[in-house]
DNA sequence: AAAATTATCTTGACGCTGTTAAGATATAGC
DNA sequence: GCTATATCTTAACAGCGTCAAGATAATTTT
């Protein structure tokens, strides 16, 4: 699909929309063959251009990578927020709401969460995608806190001081792992041998429930110190 | 190093050992380069061989990471069964040593920790492979359920069955979720930007305690149950 | 408006990869 | 000692990412 988000003018010279065009075709080729059989070469001849065209806009493969990935993460914060706005008004549970959004964005295209993680080499220290992890980390930062009875550690809008959350590191880094963990073990396949009816998205729906309702149990709650007092 | 475990005796041809021979090659490569420069080639020159030499013994490609990663689960579940020992000598919580075990290996090695996960084509069907994943994955099940004051499924030696520990699967996964979690988020980089001293390991050590005794309190406890009647 | 500059894309080549077919050589069986 | 089989080499193939050089279009300058 999007053949090519806008075709080739006249001639066979500037695409005139190339960087966006070779995006949209990195995606359509890593949801269709996935990270093992995605290359630069395919993504260029989905979008009519020649190999070596792409260097101008990304420098080479670990380029166009970076700006997958960056998108990749953006997505995956605004799943999860989306999430918690329909558990916002739906009730339920702010925490197991976005781990959910965070399973289901990687099993729904498990080449471009690889590419997030760098399971093919891209640069980390890009500022464009050391954004959009941030932002993401911080949604799982503040829903951690209040799920603790703790308020945000910033007014939103700032970027979290990455220090400061020391304090509340081991629980973060539980939930994340809790859910990365999932997320990961269901696209590489290593729960498969379980079985059972409908594959991994039946896999997912048969356990998410109880599995994050566990993990937001386990976060120990700050019962006397701050306002809010903890229930339980 | 092991520089081919064994010379070719004198001509070219015939190296008389070249199955072990890639074998060793194909780790050191992992643990010099990583899974990103691995290839067959580099393999095959380091045992000293034509690069269609291995065919015959692996077939392909994929057939020399489905030995690695075989050999890669074996060591996973060794090292969680030496922890378990360890453990029980020192009286430590048993699953905290099995889950630090764990992401220690991957730490170690984690070129070969993404083989056995298959972010490089593999037989996940393979018969021997299915061996090692089966009996890491029996230690995990075995040790949730003595963490929850449950017997054991079956005397040790037999393969437990796969739908009978259905009851506990969502904790079992709650596990393995944590620790693989950890695990590749660690390895991938995605934790490097929180910095501080002595990067990964350092990270690992100063997190693991509170991370790992979380997760053994987050499993419920069987209380009143004794037999195995379903609860819930 | 014409010319010069810059950005963009093509062509062609390089060394690398995994894989295959055909031939050479060593081991094992008879 | 001859034959059969397993093992390895050589040579070639297509596909990969990348680079240098040249062609073309868009933009800016004059």
């Amino acid at each position: 699909m999007a053949e090519a988000t806008s075709r080739p003018a006249r001639g066979h010279y500037h695409h005139g929309a190339l960087r966006q065009a070779m995006i949209a075709a990195a995606e359509d080729v890593l949801a269709e063959r996935g990270l093992g059989g995605f290359t630069l070469r395919e993504c260029a001849r989905r979008a009519g251009v020649s190999p070596a065209a792409p260097s101008h806009h990304f420098g080479n493969l670990t380029g166009l990578l970076t700006a997958i990935a960056t998108l990749g993460f953006d997505d995956l914060a605004t799943a999860m927020e989306a999430a918690i706005t329909a558990a916002e008004e739906q009730g339920g549970n702010r925490l197991a709401a976005i781990a959910r959004a965070y399973v289901e964005t990687a099993l729904g295209n498990p080449g471009r969460f690889r590419v997030v993680f760098g399971q093919r080499d891209m640069d980390r220290l890009d500022p464009a995608f050391r954004a959009a992890a941030t932002r993401a980390f911080g949604i799982l930062v503040r829903e951690v806190r209040l799920s603790r009875g703790l308020p945000p550690l910033a007014p939103p809008g700032e970027k979290p001081a990455i220090h400061v959350l020391e304090p509340d590191l081991p629980e973060v880094l539980l939930a994340w792992s809790v859910v990365h963990g999932f997320s990961t073990l269901l696209i590489d396949g290593a729960l498969d041998f379980l079985g059972g009816e409908g594959g991994r998205q039946a896999l997912l729906d048969r356990n998410a429930g109880r599995l994050f309702a566990m993990l937001a149990a386990a976060l120990p709650t700050a019962e006397g110190l701050a306002k809010p007092s903890g229930r339980d």
